[in-house]
DNA sequence: GCCGCTAAGTAATAACATTACGTAAAACGA
DNA sequence: TCGTTTTACGTAATGTTATTACTTAGCGGC
């Protein structure tokens, strides 16, 4: 099998989890949101708002930003996106959440991609960090910047 | 010795480090750089560009965004100011740089207060975390969402 | 059919940050 | 010391990212 189609197979399989998770939860995955995540989905790394807001317009249909931006508020609050503050872009979140591990979002300096890793030390080292800190929670989420090896 | 005059006396220790860093690295630390370096320790938290724009105005001089942020760009190289990328706001570095340790800036969600926790085991944990992304250096700094104890 | 609710359309604006170019002073080498 | 180079800052315009306010449309319960 190509890398193309397990490709599209990986895209796919989002997909589906995305519905599921918002049927399982009341949550109402329109069109304008399902297409705002397929775009995150298949471009494969973060994007950036507007650059949605092109990618999804038509000649004939020109999406304004804050329909763009609505829909990534919702994505986010789903669970389904990451906001990447340093590059002011948005990236699909892979792996189920897994509640006690800590998201990171490996941010390459140079090109911007990203990768994602889960890790439970991390989570537990911070929340260490965060009692020290007087804060009594923390977000599961953090973004890191780096540089791949290659 | 009252709490105000603590402060005061910190707000100096902070100023004449600056100072002494910039002359060791032969940095310039001009008026507008060390007023822009002294409104934010001053604040004890971050401080958003346009804020610091206001605060340094005055009737007769209004300063323009790109002196500012020239002003911040210094401040961040010379690693006395951080920039916090999920609230648009910049933060004076507490510490002195410790090279093995992660800093890491905690910000409150509800109010934006901050408090700077440094720690190797995070920093330790989030290498490992690196590694298994591919990724072969990390950033020293990173910044995590929370909510304060009281 | 009306009501209440949610999503999306539309327009304007706010908030954050950078580019481009000119001037002046500081630093530096001969 | 003089001319050259570099650095900092002024000024203006522009670019980029995100939000506010108000309206319209669709859907479901009753
Ligand atoms: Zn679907
Ligand atoms: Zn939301
Ligand atoms: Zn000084
Ligand atoms: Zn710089």
């Amino acid at each position: 099998m190509s890398t193309r189609a397990l490709r599209k197979e990986e895209e796919e399989n989002l997909l589906r989890r995305a519905d599921d998770l918002c049927r399982q939860n009341n949550l109402r995955l329109t069109p304008i949101r399902e297409r705002v995540y397929r775009e995150l989905v298949q471009s494969g790394g973060p994007v950036g708002a507007y650059d949605l807001v092109d990618r999804l317009s038509s000649d004939k249909k020109r999406l304004a930003p804050v329909t763009i931006y609505r829909a990534l508020d919702f994505l986010r609050d789903a669970g389904l996106v990451h906001r990447l503050a340093t590059q002011n872009s948005y990236v699909v979140s892979h792996g189920q959440p897994d509640v006690n591990a800590m998201k990171i979002m490996f941010v390459d300096s140079k090109t911007g991609e990203t990768i994602e890793v889960h890790s439970t030390e991390v989570a537990e080292a911070v929340r260490k960090a965060a009692e020290q800190a007087g804060f009594k929670s923390v977000s599961p989420f953090m973004e890191v910047e780096g540089e791949l090896s290659r």
